[in-house]
DNA sequence: CGTTTGCTTGAATTCTGTCAAAGCAGGTGG
DNA sequence: CCACCTGCTTTGACAGAATTCAAGCAAACG
């Protein structure tokens, strides 16, 4: 719980008079491997802080598992966009492996924004963070193909690769496991000119 | 001028104090048609606001252009991500009618936030809104193919298929201007049977 | 030790991009 | 008013790449 201050403190300062007033909002829970935490059509006005596991947001169409993000420790993971809209969600977020999270409830979050400016840019500051990160995940999805996307993922993020099983990845950047399969025997064997 | 705080007042109120403190972020500028806004490389530091025109936001590589997105009168456009982290911009922006533009220079704009809660919510509720915009899109990108996503297109925003030629948009649904044009005839001509 | 799960590999198929060429405007200048 | 030119869209043929289907293999697990 301090070390989730912590992470937050670092985003944007938070007075201990600000920390009172996120405290009401937390609670905890623990997951086992597999376990879902919400599924699509729920609303999803949760935020979950990891202290310790593996979670994955990933859409549900047709029977297929279309993953689009991995949170890890020390992490946020929420549907953001249900969040926000307070719409039901397009997504589904399951553990991994088992997880020890800090729960934040949105709505009470929501209110504690408009009491305390700082809390204001702390939520500003958290959702251009996120913002970032769509916009770089839409840029890798839109601009590179399946081989790129997967050596800029083993460049940037070396422990996906290492944690997550190869299935998993293949549908993180959007091909089948036997395309991702091809494309690291490519990559092993260089040009041999 | 008027408009533009209108917009800004449905996302969230302003008041005239509120105004007062944006106002010297603001300035003006015409473009001609093609003209470019902002390049590759540059720091995107300012948000504009669409009084009349049409915009377009693409990124450059290997000298293709690869749209993003299309902005049209009494919206924003502005390359989020630069403005955010004041790093070099990775897109272009440019004119593909004559703009009528107000400018905001988004760092003044970041000193007003810390200076009034309203403001800074209304920062919040922006930056909100552009999360589900990429969001949105990278989903897009993620789950449909092309003529699903061009049949999305169609019916959610009609107003980007009447005004913008028809290689920008297939630019946009990451197509050729032949596989766009397939994708029509197929749509044409539902199943014979 | 057998079963399950995940990774790899091969062959057939389908799809998309590429290249080249031809129609079809809309605008310009004679 | 007409002819031409330029830029955009369409179409066809072809090659390349990715998905699909099917099978084999290795490691993990009960």
């Amino acid at each position: 719980m301090d070390r989730m201050r912590a992470v937050l403190h670092a985003i944007s300062p938070i007075s201990d008079s600000d920390w009172e007033m996120v405290l009401p909002a937390l609670s905890f829970r623990s997951l086992q491997k597999g376990e879902i935490l919400l599924s699509e059509g729920q609303v999803g006005n949760q935020v979950y802080f990891i202290r310790e596991g593996l979670l994955r947001l990933y859409y549900l169409r047709d029977g297929e598992e279309h993953i689009r993000q991995f949170f890890f420790e020390n992490g946020f993971a929420a549907d953001f966009a249900s969040c926000i809209t307070g719409a039901p969600a397009l997504l589904t977020i399951d553990a991994l492996e088992p997880c020890e999270l800090t729960v934040l409830d949105y709505p009470t979050l929501n209110q504690a924004y408009d009491q305390s400016p700082s809390l204001q840019k702390l939520g500003r500051k958290i959702v251009e963070y996120n913002f970032l990160g769509v916009a770089r995940r839409m840029t890798s999805l839109f601009l590179l193909d399946a081989e790129a996307r997967y050596e800029e993922l083993v460049s940037s993020r070396p422990k996906v690769v290492q944690r997550i099983p190869q299935y998993m990845i293949a549908s993180y950047l959007g091909v089948t496991p036997e395309g991702l399969s091809r494309i690291r025997k490519r990559l092993a064997q260089p040009d041999r000119s």
